[in-house]
DNA sequence: ATCAAATACGGCTTAGAACTGGGGTAAAGA
DNA sequence: TCTTTACCCCAGTTCTAAGCCGTATTTGAT
């Protein structure tokens, strides 16, 4: 699984919808304005969310972008696989073709850290999200303190 | 923390490197040759391995690049992080500027995944890596029984 | 001492991905 | 009919990924 701003665009954008999901269809313009991402990508990347069935559309005034399932159905790592067609991790291609010992030495390396990440992703709603964002003020709090915990990391903006 | 192909092309040299630790100075044309990654486009990256003082060099007949310190000591987290300099993951470009309510949305999200992220790849050392590729056997095998388990998630090469 | 080969080192160039911008068309409501 | 929206396409720009070539430096052979 790549990660990329692609991706962080297009979970910003869902997020932006679930936190209106429930009051009507949400336009590309207006979360353009909100999220500070360019209207022509947001269409692009809502072509892709569509097509792989994340969204649905409303034509005409009035209209704009749902989600098609709940909010707590929708996990990120749904949302950054519908973008971010993948590309192959591994020299291989593919998963039975690389017997032949060091060509394909981190398989094994890949296959594993991809798995840990794509749980993880996996496991985030965008209902977990918008919770999270209702109890801003506490989480903050508890992440200005693991900064200074990890503070040298922190400070590289990993 | 992004996670792109140039980043595992340098995990995968630096593997290389790892396993033939002790042997004196490896050539690059040799990793090119065993891991099928263009010559100039390892010279780059060891450029910044090399700057960031993971490896170190030895020029002329005989010479190469050797681990700057043991393979335990090195992480993936540092060797993603030599060659793939951070972009900006949120909007807000700092840590504490983005008071103002959605614009920064996004902020705690990124900031709880990069920090789950690094710290999986920061435990991961070289010296590991090399463990588990002299283990392969059986790593394969409990690899290919978490391949049936998260069938779909594996089909589509995340 | 000189030459040639091996190697790291760094600047330059190309291909592709990530965006940005514009135009036009179709649907739906006012 | 007019406006608002999605939808589609293409052209341009900027940035990254990846590859190419020339130069410097060291070593070994002559």
């Amino acid at each position: 699984m790549r990660l990329t701003t692609k991706g962080r665009f297009a979970v910003t954008a869902m997020l932006d919808l679930a936190m209106r999901d429930g009051h009507g269809p949400v336009t590309l313009s207006g979360i353009s304005d909100r999220q500070k991402i360019s209207l022509s990508y947001l269409e692009q990347l809502f072509g892709k969310l569509r097509r792989n069935a994340l969204v649905e559309s409303v034509r005409g005034p009035g209209g704009g972008y749902c989600l098609a399932r709940g909010s707590a159905e929708i996990s990120v790592a749904q949302i950054i696989r519908a973008v971010d067609e993948p590309v192959e991790a591994t020299q291989c291609g593919g998963l039975s073709n690389c017997l032949d010992d060091h060509r394909c030495m981190t398989h094994d390396l890949w296959t594993g850290l991809n798995k840990h990440i794509y749980e993880y992703l996996e496991a985030v709603s965008l209902a977990n999200l918008v919770a999270s964002q209702n109890t801003q003020t506490t989480d903050k709090i508890s992440i200005i303190k693991d900064k200074r915990i990890s503070s040298a990391a922190a400070a590289s903006s990993i």
